[in-house]
DNA sequence: CTGAAAGCGCTAACAG
DNA sequence: CTGTTAGCGCTTTCAG
């Protein structure tokens, strides 16, 4: 079995190019005894072609391995049924229920996803954007609704459907699926309050989106008469370690602390484990409420109280509102709210 | 600010194409009165053109915010600078490492990544295989070393350079950057045998390589004359949860159990955590080893020890391999075998 | 050092 | 329902 030896190959051939020339819909054609009209007809609207001819086509695809080459039709057709998503990391669970769904969801429709990582800084993100852009993609899922004057105006100019996630704006971009912090950060705050807790204390990564909830957790308790919390800021992506430390160092300064609201499940993690290593009682001295809902914390001991959010949601809406855009169907709603829900389990 | 108004698009136009045409490389060589030729050449072989015709094509370039299209050029020079990583599951955190690590080396050498996602099961492996093919891309990054004799046949016929990985195997497809999940099992259960551990179980995920290690580890017990380890299997990916209750399983079946080996650091948590509930002390009466070596698991209580595999080093090495291939340099060693390690922690 | 010509493989647009 | 023609934007190749 010599390996690249597909049916019918060009004849004359020796163009030096990187690898040896593929099947094209030409030689499919001429195997089929069509055009090559036809057979991109056959693959691409199937019910525009009888039965016969499409069978003739299908079996000439068969018999050559034929797989059509979505650079060459992308680029005739101005649609390169590839999605590019930008999020700051891939490291921490955050994210990739959302990149999960997003692929799944895309692939469904023939369509790819590209992964471009900005770290939490813009650093090269002008770079990355070019090389994103250079793809021609048919859409961009971006996360968070901050990025540079530059970054808006280039996606502008290059007139790609945007999707703008994880957070929620007056003023997106484009399009977006998110949710409100500052709402998140104001119902757990007020959850503490019902629950009587009114010593209470932040435990927050360093990132945007992480420190507007810790904002707004403390002015949501100076609005319900609460004392000032404690604001212990880590660096992102989080860990059960920062956790740990962190409500070493709270309970060093207040130590009759009742209460810490997590900016991520890791986080409420480590402080429950430190909570052990120091025979602190959860919930009865102190209550804890994470951010994310991880798939451990339903079983962890106390079960932890969290905030769902349904990142698989995020996802596939961001996916089928590129995909309706690129079909050209419907537009779809411009921002969708998906809201979150506190998860109340024993941690509380 | 009008939106897709770049600086001299295209006069004529009324191509009803999906969206706004955008600067070509001849819109850029006209305004720096050079030919696009001389445009390519001052992008992509800078010290190839005279410092004075490489200002004004980039003042050009600046003034248009022209961004090159690669779908162009990637199918003249059939080099599409994409490297496609198929993986099971961006859920668990096995892979987050390798895929984040092969996103930035390949970026900084100006190639994207684009990902697809197999799920554990074959099953449109074929469709999703079909739609990478067609991006011709550089490169294809698998998980594993069992595929489909249809995905090698296509694979090969393709002509793409293919790295394996998370496994090691005699008969690669072509390139492999692993470890040998054999000798991961045979260690740890030396290590247990060290401690003086006899009555050793295994929680296991049920994936093709979570079992591989299951099956050494009883193999390695038996050969060290130790009693039959039991195993314990849960559905991949694996949970804090199912950790949990495979403990309570293990326990019921035989309550004098010393040794747990996990087939991942999450199953280890749920073992740690369990054993919090029930009151049994690790090391004391129970020794677990996890694996992965989450960046949680130095933080827990007891901290864990457990097999190190480096996943960034993987995906470093994977983007390597293929970007030296593809940039035609030496045709990098074929197997590479990055080990792994036991960390010594407190929980054996 | 620079440009002109040609064509990568596909599909839009228009006949038949 | 099918084929022909043209050309997407770039880069290879070859001649100045």
């Amino acid at each position: 079995m010599s390996p690249p030896s597909p049916v019918g190959p060009k004849a004359a051939a020796s163009q030096k190019t990187a690898r040896a020339p593929s099947v094209t819909a030409s030689d499919v054609a001429r195997i089929a005894g069509v055009s090559a009209m036809t057979v991109s007809r056959a693959i691409n609207n199937p019910d525009r072609v009888p039965a016969a001819t499409l069978a003739k086509v299908q079996a000439a695809i068969a018999k050559t391995g034929y797989v059509p080459n979505l650079l060459a039709g992308g680029l005739r057709s101005n649609k390169s049924r590839l999605v590019a998503a930008l999020i700051p990391t891939l490291v921490g669970p955050i994210f990739n229920e959302t990149v999960q769904a997003l692929t799944e969801a895309l692939n469904q429709h023939g369509y790819q996803l590209i992964l471009g990582q900005s770290g939490y800084a813009e650093s090269h993100e002008d770079a990355l954007l070019s090389a994103i852009i250079g793809r021609r993609p048919d859409g961009i899922v971006l996360t968070g609704v901050n990025h540079s004057a530059d970054t808006h105006r280039r996606l502008r100019a290059a007139g790609i459907p945007v999707v703008e996630t994880w957070d929620l704006t007056p003023t997106p971009i484009d399009m977006l699926v998110g949710f409100s912090h500052v709402a998140v950060a104001e119902a757990v705050c007020r959850r503490f309050h019902q629950a009587g807790r009114h010593r209470l204390a932040v435990i927050s990564a360093d990132d945007e989106r992480a420190q507007r909830r810790s904002h707004a957790f403390v002015a949501a308790a100076l609005n319900l008469g609460l004392a000032e919390p404690l604001v212990h800021l880590v660096p992102a992506p989080t860990t059960l370690g920062s956790g740990r430390a962190g409500l070493r160092s709270l309970l060093t300064q207040k130590p009759d602390l009742d209460g810490v609201f997590c900016s991520s499940d890791l986080l409420a993690l480590g402080v429950l484990t430190e909570t052990h290593a120091l025979g602190v009682s959860v919930p009865g001295q102190l209550a804890v409420i994470g951010f994310g809902d991880l798939d451990f914390a339903r079983d962890l001991h106390p079960a932890l109280t969290t905030v769902r959010v349904d990142g698989s949601l995020i996802g596939r809406e961001a996916a089928r509102c590129i995909v309706e855009r690129a079909e050209g169907r419907t537009v779809p709603k411009r921002v969708i709210d998906i809201g979150f829900k506190i998860i109340e389990r024993a941690s509380v």
